[in-house]
DNA sequence: TAATGTTTTGACCATCTGGTCAATATCACG
DNA sequence: CGTGATATTGACCAGATGGTCAAAACATTA
């Protein structure tokens, strides 16, 4: 029988045995591989299942379908991903706090790019699977920050500027360097974008935050 | 006969009659939309012979295969997308140069926003099909005005930042905009993004450039 | 208008791909 | 060890997809 504890809906129950955590774990694991390198359509069920050192039915008894994955993928990460925001405290010191997040967004920018990727690769081809996630759990937090932002600017405690298009710029100059990572290092040569991006990105906010 | 006119490897004979030349770019314009929005695996040939008013075989008939379309398409946009940054001037004054270039590049962000996924979703994927013209023709383009950047900020007429990374900026910064256009408007609401972006960017970069 | 070259198409093919299923192997535990 | 539950697999299927081809339709021009 199709296995009953799989996910059902949108909610997943947690692995039982010892054998569904570490195979739903590799094929995760596999697909974010896969699906980030590829895209959806580009990816296929074979690649996923041998990068995860399964057969493909096999793959099959873990999750219902290729879409299954993804979007299980795909809203597992979202909370990761937004985690970084989330910390930015209105009790800090607002551009301490700016460039705190800077900072922890460059760096998931280093450790997760395959993450990023995969987002980049939903949203660039119109979110399918993602437009209600960032209408709702998106939106919410992003107000409750521009609102932050707003009481910040008019307390005078960092520049003035749109708030929404700081944030946009926080993540398109930070997850940049993980999306675009073959030109960035293409032209780039030796160098690791990563040695001289913190200082680069801290110059940039100071000066343009700095009241 | 399969058409003897046909791209030849790398180089495109212009097309000679007029159907062929309507044809043709009706193709490319069409492929321009599907690629741009599913990616180079994910869009199909019917999809883009339906888009552009013919047959499958008809548009085999014009080009013979995805992935010539997809070529030319890569190489046919490499040109007009780096025109903004050839434009920038040696003679003129630097912070203006570099604001126009901006300019030019966000403008190009929202007249070009299919051109500009085009390449996102290349390049996410790891640019299996653009590494060469990366390594080659966009590398020497930037080298040089890396260069210029240089000469400029030693002469003290910009602030001094590291070239790459401020060219990087200005690349992410305004292709955000047609990227990730799903995420920036569902988060603004009604607002149209390219209302307040050249504002913000052009206090970006010259809080950020003056010296 | 006849002859020639160009364009279009329907039918077809091989391969790939997501997914199913019954049978088999493995595991956990009394 | 035996037994029921869990896990794995080979064989298979239907639909999609990139691409071919010979024949038909259409243009062009002598």
């Amino acid at each position: 029988m199709g296995a009953e504890w799989q996910s059902d809906g949108m909610n997943i129950q947690p692995p039982r045995t010892r054998i569904q955590r570490k195979n739903t774990e590799a094929i995760l694991n596999a697909a974010l591989e896969v699906f980030s390198q590829h895209g959806f359509r580009g990816a296929t069920l074979d690649q996923i299942a041998t990068e995860a050192g399964l057969s493909k039915p096999n793959l099959l008894y873990y999750f219902p379908s290729k879409e299954a994955i993804h979007v299980t993928l795909l809203s597992q990460l979202m909370d990761t991903w937004l985690d970084p925001l989330r910390e930015m405290d209105p009790e800090g010191d607002p551009v301490e706090e700016l460039l705190g997040y800077v900072r922890r967004k460059l760096q998931m920018s280093r450790d997760m790019p395959r993450e990023s990727r995969l987002f980049a690769n939903e949203i660039v081809q119109g979110a399918p699977r993602m437009q209600e996630a960032l209408a709702t759990d998106l939106k919410e937090l992003v107000d409750e920050k521009v609102a932050l932002l707003n009481r910040w600017m008019e307390a005078g405690q960092i520049a003035r500027v749109h708030p929404h298009h700081l944030i946009f710029s926080i993540w398109s100059l930070t997850q940049h360097y993980a999306d675009f990572d073959v030109q960035v290092r293409t032209l780039m040569g030796d160098d690791d974008p990563f040695d001289a991006a913190p200082a680069f990105l801290e110059t940039l906010y100071r000066r343009l935050l700095t009241p």
